[in-house]
DNA sequence: TGCGATATGTTGTCTTGTCAACATCAATAT
DNA sequence: ATATTGATGTTGACAAGACAACATATCGCA
C-alpha cells in the first residue's frame, strides 16, 4: 500500500517541503521577530502530543482495570500476533529495550498470564506464548481497546484511517532510512530492524 | 477546519468503523484462530511506536550534541513560542505534568537559558522567558530539528502534511472528549484541559 | 479583621524504559 | 579438543515523567 519509492536517483530538491509549513514567527516582547515550530501545523510536535495523551490515558484505564501497564498490553498483542516469540524478536517488533521486554515477561510470568517454551536450538532463548489465562486477559482488553479506538476515530472515515496509516508508515520508513545513515554513512547491509511493517 | 460536529443527536452507527478494520486473526499453534490488533493498519499502534522511536531518537541526538533532553527542547519551542509562560500554562500547553515542567525550568535556569520574571499578581506563578544564551540554542536546533523533519516528511507534499496534521488534531480532540466524559458523566463545568489546539 | 477556599508551585516517591555491563550457551576456528 | 567469538538474555544503575502530598500566597466572605 505504501507506494513503491525509487530509492537512488530522487532529487531532493523536488519533493522537500518549505520550512516555512511548519514554523511561526511571534513577536517577542523585545523587538526581535523569532520563528519556533507551530503546535498546529508540525506533525512531528502533534505526534508526540497525541501519542503522549494517548498512552498516559490506556496506561491509567489498563492499571487500574486489570492491574497490567501499557507495556504489558503490548506484549499480550506482540504474544497473540507472534506465538513462541523471543525477548529479541519482541524486542525488535514493539521498538522497545530488550531489557524492558524481560523484566515485562516474567512479570506475566507471575501472574500466570504467559508460559516459557522450551529452550531454543542456540541455548540461550526461549519462545514464549500466553497461557489460558493471558488468552482471556488479551480478549478482555481488546474488547476494551477497540471500544476507546472507536471513539477515538469518530468521524474517520475508513478511507482516511487508511491514508493515516500510510502516513504514519511512510513516516516510520524514513526514519529507519535516516537512522541507517548517518553513524558512518553505511555500514550493515541490509538491518531489518523495521518493526514488522 | 475539522468539520462541525453536533454532539447529542447523532447516531453513533452512521460514522463508527467496524473492527475489523484494525484486526488481524492468526493461526493459533493450537486449534484456536485469536484476533488481535493489526500493527499495520491499527493507527494507534503505529502512532505509538512512530513516537517512540522518533522521540527517542531526537532525545539522543539532543542529548549528545548540546546536552538538553526532550523534555528541555519542548520547554525552549514553549518559551519561544509563548515568552513569559507560567509553569501551569506551559504545563497545559504540552501536556506534561506541572512537576516536570517546574524541574525542567530549573534545570533550564541553572544552565542560564532561561530567567524568571518578577512575580504574578496572584504571587505564585512567575513568567519564565529565554535568555540570549537561550534563544541561540534554540536556533540551533530548531535547525536541526527542521532538518531532520525534511527528511521524515521526504515524499510528503504539502497537502498530505496538512491532512496529517488534521487527521491528528481530530484524533486530539475526540480524546479530550472521550476523558472528560468517562469519570462520572459530567462534573467539572469547564475544565479547560485542553492543551491549546 | 481574621478565617477558610482557591490557585500555583515544589518536593517526595514510585513506575517505567534505557543504557551499559555481565553471564551463558552454541558455533567456529585453530 | 580447546579457546575464541557471537548471539541472547538478565541484572544494575540511572533518568524521566506521573501522581500525590505539601507549602504558600491571594482572595472571598463573614
Amino acid at each position: 500500500m505504501p507506494d513503491q519509492k525509487d530509492l537512488e536517483p530522487r532529487r531532493s530538491q523536488e519533493t522537500d517541503l518549505p520550512d516555512e509549513l511548519f514554523l511561526v514567527t511571534m513577536e517577542d516582547d523585545d523587538q526581535a521577530a523569532r520563528s519556533t515550530l507551530s503546535f498546529s501545523r508540525s506533525p512531528t510536535v502533534l505526534l508526540t502530543f497525541a501519542a503522549n495523551r494517548f498512552g498516559r490515558a490506556a496506561s491509567r484505564i489498563y492499571q487500574e482495570r486489570y492491574g497490567v501497564g501499557v507495556m504489558d498490553w503490548r506484549m499480550l498483542v506482540m504474544l497473540t500476533r507472534e506465538p513462541g516469540a523471543t525477548v529479541t524478536l519482541s524486542s525488535e517488533t514493539i521498538g522497545i529495550d530488550k531489557a524492558a521486554v524481560s523484566r515485562c515477561l516474567q512479570r506475566l510470568h507471575e501472574k500466570g498470564l504467559v508460559s516459557q517454551g522450551p529452550v531454543h536450538a542456540n541455548g540461550r532463548s526461549r519462545g514464549w506464548s500466553l497461557t489460558e489465562k493471558g488468552h482471556a486477559l488479551h480478549a478482555t482488553i481488546l474488547a476494551e481497546a477497540l471500544e476507546r479506538q472507536r471513539h477515538l476515530f469518530a468521524g474517520f472515515s475508513p478511507e482516511e484511517i487508511a491514508t493515516l496509516c500510510g502516513m504514519l508508515t511512510r513516516f516510520l520508513e524514513n526514519l529507519s532510512a535516516l537512522q541507517a545513515k548517518p553513524p558512518e554513512e553505511i555500514k550493515a547491509p541490509a538491518t531489518s530492524q523495521e518493526p514488522t511493517p
